[in-house]
DNA sequence: GATGAATGAGAATTCATTCAT
DNA sequence: GATGAATGAATTCTCATTCAT
């Protein structure tokens, strides 16, 4: 056991490691102005740590931009997942989802504008197999359609139809078109969800 | 004396302007790598330019980006601006944008992702008196509530409803999500919008 | 006659030539912001004329800057060797000259600039035959020692005395650390000057 | 591995630290080609460094400059202010202040140049608060003032006519126009001095 | 002669990454 | 493991000079 990590087992310091800080740090400098305003030396201090520490986690920044994204975007697919799971009834499911969604875009801004600014750095990058939110809706817009509840259509057309719904407005309330928070929007969106779907 | 000119020296090529063979390599470059993606050789080397030459005209990368960014988005609204003027009704005038948008889409894909890529480091910039699609798209939904077509709602709601059921199709589209043109899909669309709205 | 004199000969326009314009330009635009402050394009456009106009009457930047450097430091070594000629006296002498310097000070302040910001840019490539001030002074030093109105001394450190105690105070008054014009202070000049070469 | 790494690594040299190096370097540049000679290549290169370890230790270009030159003035200030503090009578104070100016002339011929050609860059940029030779001069003459030891008068006036007393005749031994060393022109310089504020 | 667009050789600066300590 | 100074390649931009019109 090294001095380092002894010093943590005696004492009990949960020494914030030097991940953590990273990560958060990055995911709010990359929200804010996007992957390539953000400097490894800005992450670094942010995150107060130096910059060759960052290295003996990440690759390069490249790798921790990926790595950061597809965690949080696998999370918020996972937390989608979850959800649906646990609901009868495509519409209902959808509807959860959407609420979900509206309430990680109040609680939590700077994920979900991490998120839309990295998407066109990331995206082409993903693995085929990686679990997405798109996946997700896709998954119950084809189960909704396998039972009947909705017509039977291109579940891809369909998902790229709700995945619009949401992350449209909530685009336009970043940049401050619409103002208020989204949950109250939520109800809103369901239904128009459901009525594109219902054709 | 360049390639370039020894080029034009030979043939007797009459170049087009600078202006216009570094804007058209411009959009080109921006809507394949982004913004941050494309340096200013990148720019002048497509263009067979000299970099220098590049200063005549603009005053900078930036200033080349929102230079760019405004006239595409401008002309785009344009061109929704008269279409809609041109027709009677809400909900032609919308089928008519939505036909335009997924025929622009299919004629002229780099203008599309050039617009989609670059909105993010434009918008903030865009002066308020700028005309754009979703104003185009806001004020058609103004009048088809004042003359009663649609149910009163917020408008901005509305435009950004109606343009997240085009812009994300068209962004899975882009990324291979969705095959094929987007004019089969314009339809689809437009009754898409027309149930969202009409609630 | 080329039709360009030809019209200059009818209409008798003095068509303040391009080299007039180019030179005053010039010269106040280096004054006010060193030579490497200033561009070619600066020049041209000050002078409204076009860049490469200026290349026909000067091989190039340098050479524009030596030959207006010669130009007024000769310029101005020539009236001081005149005021000196009609003069009697080596006291009588220096008088009028510090009194012609702090005139041209106060009188054309641009001119007194540009030669204190431009001396360490071209003094070296001065030819060696220039008729210069500091010759001129050093002249009236070796005739007034010849005539044994001052004591014999090394002419070349004399002149350097009498230059100090002209162009420093003028320096600081440039920077504005002695208020006011320069030649309410000749005369006091000429006494500090007199004194130190009366040793 | 750079050249210089290797040279380190080979003999084991210690080196001396970037900072040093490169202040060196600069100086010495400075005072050969000005400011605007002299490029931050030419000075990494010289200083045996990289470009970016530069910018480690100066913010840019302009601040390396200013810091030197503040250095630098600061520095000969400092020393003629010990030397004028450590004397009796202001003629005693004088002597030492232009004895001293003198022997640093001789023995580090690149400072002095360095500060006579920086000084037009970097004299606006100065804090006022900066104790500088003309500082120093103005104070010791005020003295004299007040102690009756020379007769009242403009200390600005008399500050520029003894700086000009200094610096003029070590300008004309720069450019070769007076031979030898400046220590043996001491005491008549001093004299000078003496006989121009003695009035 | 005059024009001004174009050139191309740098200039200053930034930054991901490495590496001796 | 951690540090942060150093690297060197790349980036944006400037500017003296040339040259087709």
């Amino acid at each position: 056991m090294s001095e380092y990590s002894l010093t943590r087992a005696i004492f009990n310091v949960r020494a914030t490691g030097v991940k953590d800080r990273v990560e958060r740090a990055a995911v709010e400098l990359f929200a804010a102005r996007g992957v390539d305003g953000v400097s490894i030396a800005d992450i670094a201090g942010t995150a107060g740590v130096s910059q060759g520490a960052l290295y003996r986690h990440y690759r390069g920044k490249d790798q921790l931009i990926l790595a950061l994204f597809q965690q949080h975007y696998a999370a918020f697919a996972e937390r989608l997942e979850a959800l649906q799971a646990s609901r009868h009834g495509t519409r209902e499911k959808l509807r959860a989802m959407i609420e979900e969604c509206a309430q990680v875009f109040d609680t939590d801004p700077v994920r979900f504008q991490f998120l839309l600014l990295v998407q066109h750095h990331s995206m082409r990058r993903l693995g085929e197999s990686q679990a997405t939110p798109v996946e997700v809706v896709r998954w119950v817009l084809m189960e909704g359609m396998a039972r009947g509840e909705i017509p039977k259509g291109d579940p891809d057309l369909g998902a790229a139809l709700v995945m619009g719904l949401i992350v449209q407005p909530a685009t336009f309330k970043t940049y401050g078109r619409i103002p208020g928070p989204m949950t109250p929007l939520a109800p809103a969106l369901a239904d128009a969800c459901w009525r594109v779907l219902a054709a």
